[in-house]
DNA sequence: GTTTATTTGTAACCCTAAGTGACATGTGAT
DNA sequence: ATCACATGTCACTTAGGGTTACAAATAAAC
């Protein structure tokens, strides 16, 4: 099938494994490591030569035949594709035990993506503060984020609240939602959704260790 | 296709429908219901009426062709294949930002599934406590693993350290590994891996939202 | 008792997407 | 000029998931 090129939809599988090359890229060049081959890539991340040159050549014509790629081009056009040159501010949904350990998780910030938003709708704790970020009543959640262009949602609040809030979300104008509830919420098509279902993922631990 | 019956491996798809199932059944059960048909289930979860048959249909013949389904039968089905009938103590190694952030997250305990230990190799937190769970040195894991009969462990530890931790666990005897490092771990066949990463979840979002 | 309206369980089929193999093309070294 | 090597891509295979369709089973209606 290949990749259009340019621009262009390609699956969710081909855009989660350039995120792999690219934290692979930035540990060799860490090493100053200047060209790597598709095998090597291959190798290190346990899949075929051919799978990492068909993805790569997603990007355009990086690599020179006979040699191999630049690793400074990669990582660039990487973080180009995966818009990792842009800061991206999210707002938090749900101020709970979840929504503290997400807040509180830097891995996110690293790569540009910062909380700087978080609602709530228990009246004990909207006015407090997290770091220094109010927690706000979620009636205020689109002005806000009309006023800050947010663009991605982060929901954390319990399943039966977890649709409500998608909507009050995307009707603000959130474009991308990434969900911690455990159930199977709805967005329009123009909005992208991502589940990260950690009690399923425990279950189904769960149901190996019972075979 | 079809599941094998009584016992087997299904995919972790099917799998991973059984725990949305489980949620909304338990869900209806607390609204008094007691019967549900395949389409009642499908409606609500966005599938297709046969293919929630084909999924129940692994448990054996539960259903009533003109009726529908117990709901109780339904729900204690699928917690024992689920193996949520059982207590899971879960070994949690890196107690860093995301470590702690697991720790406190209380959605795990619901179902069973527990952090009882706590191990991590700085030495300025090994001796402190979690609430009432120590952090001990990561030499001590085995012991703790073989001693608490530990199946499962979770992995929150820098990317550059993760393949190290999971080598351990496993020779430990653990089963079933959670990893939230955001890299490709390599395990033998007979134990479990499921990741959970979040950090390509969002660059997935973030690709998305330049294109 | 017979018929009708449902609903299950499953066999057969379809279909897409994902990965692989293979090869022509291009590159640098000898 | 030749050789060894690596890329980019076409075509093929494959597996797996999902859907359609239907026979068997059940309950209600008459």
């Amino acid at each position: 099938m290949g990749c259009l090129r340019g621009k262009g939809k390609f699956s969710d599988k081909v855009v989660s494994r350039f995120s792999l090359y690219l934290r692979y890229l930035e540990q060799v060049e860490g090493e100053g490591v200047y060209l790597v081959t598709s095998s090597q890539i291959a190798q290190a991340l346990h899949l075929t030569a051919a799978q990492v040159r068909r993805d790569l050549s997603c990007l355009g014509q990086l690599g020179l035949a006979g040699v191999g790629y630049s690793v400074k081009k990669l990582v660039s056009s990487l973080e180009k594709i995966l818009g990792l040159n842009k800061k991206w501010p999210m707002a938090l949904v749900g101020a709970g035990n979840l929504g503290a350990a997400l807040f509180s998780y830097s891995g996110f910030r690293r790569r540009g993506f910062e909380i700087i938003a978080i609602f709530d709708k228990d009246p004990d704790k909207i006015g407090t503060r997290w770091a220094n970020v109010a927690i706000l009543d979620i009636t205020r959640l689109p002005e806000t984020v009309k006023q800050k262009g947010i663009k991605i949602g982060v929901i954390a609040v319990p399943h039966y609240a977890a649709q409500e809030v998608a909507d009050r979300l995307v009707s603000s104008g959130v474009k991308a939602i990434l969900n911690f509830s455990p159930c199977k919420i709805r967005v329009p098509e123009s909005v992208k959704l991502q589940d990260v279902d950690v009690s399923t993922e425990l279950e189904t631990l769960s149901w190996f260790l019972v075979q």
